[in-house]
DNA sequence: CACTTGACCTGTCCGC
DNA sequence: TGCGGACAGGTCAAGT
């Protein structure tokens, strides 16, 4: 599932829910989402208090007050859904259904706070993971230390996008946008959300592409992550934020999953091809590749 | 090096 | 209703 904007919307309310909760028990009903033995997970993580909660890519970093830091990555279809036991949603709240349900038969982590309210991690697929790292072990830990830069830092310049590139001048745009080595953020959705802006087909090789278009590409880019952080990320499938609340961007996707539709600019209908082997959205008349 | 495929998993949807 | 296949927001390893 989340992409950039889904796992930052996790990411804020993390923080305005979780900080200072101090965990109590850890329940893990499949081993492979939290790969450690009881006894490690007991140790680093019962009285450890949340002290600090931030987002690099597509990853959830906690920094707990014992120096060791809770990390996740949903893949595909994980959630992380918090439930107090106070402040229960009623019949009605959007909420409603989805929480009070939980756990549910996708629940893969119970964490329980000292107030007795909890986080649970669901993941239909078990792509996902959560990780216990130390200080030192999180400096060395491989995929946060591959990821390309964030493309929502203010130092993030065109020219800096554009060197990013370059690094990969030979490739077809859509692979490298997708590639978390160069930039870090980006899936699916956003890749063909990004490129239908900018009018850039998904195979395009990134040496043919012009300079204006390359700025324009940014542009959109940036437009588009922003546009649906405002909006609380996709909820394409089963992305919920933190309080179990659907994001509303897909309203505004212009051809992610909309084959068949006319497009927006020139109503000719979106196609859906493959690139890189994943469902891919386009519009064949406005995203043409270059002689 | 660039690119594809299969693996990791469960669930839904569509056509027959 | 049942069954098989395609497909799903991500990443990694292995093969061409």
């Amino acid at each position: 599932m989340p992409e950039l904007p889904e796992v930052e919307t996790i990411n804020r309310g993390m923080k305005k829910y979780l900080i200072g909760k101090v965990i109590s028990k850890v329940e893990v009903d499949w081993f492979k989402s939290l790969a450690y033995d009881q006894k490690f997970i007991n140790k680093h993580l019962i009285n450890a208090r949340i002290d600090s909660i931030d987002r690099r890519g597509k990853v959830l970093i906690i920094s707990l007050s014992n120096n060791f830091n809770l990390l996740f990555h949903l893949k595909m279809t994980g959630q992380l859904v918090y439930k107090s036991d106070k402040e229960r949603f009623g019949a009605g709240h959007p909420s409603d259904s989805l929480i009070n349900k939980l756990p549910d038969k996708s629940t893969r982590i119970i964490f329980y706070f000292n107030d007795n309210s909890k986080l649970f991690f669901n993941d239909q697929r078990k792509f996902g993971w959560a990780k216990i790292l130390d200080q030192e072990s999180l400096k060395e830990f491989e995929y946060l230390n591959k990821l390309g830069p964030e493309p929502l830092d203010k130092d993030f310049s065109l020219k800096i996008f554009k060197a990013r590139l370059d690094l990969r001048k030979n490739s077809k745009i859509k692979s490298v946008l997708l590639d978390q080595s160069i930039i870090a953020g980006l899936g699916n959705i956003y890749t063909d959300e990004s490129l239908w802006m900018a009018k850039i087909h998904p195979l395009e090789v990134i040496n043919k592409l012009s300079q204006s278009r390359i700025q324009k590409l940014y542009e959109s880019m940036l437009e588009v992550l922003n546009l649906s952080i405002s909006r609380g990320g996709s909820s394409d499938r089963n992305y919920i934020d933190i309080v179990g609340k659907k994001g509303t961007y897909i309203d505004f996707a212009n051809v992610y999953k909309k084959a068949g539709m006319p497009c927006k600019r020139c109503s000719t209908n979106i196609i859906r091809i493959k690139v890189a082997s994943r469902g891919t959205h386009i519009c064949p008349k406005c995203q043409k590749l270059l002689k």
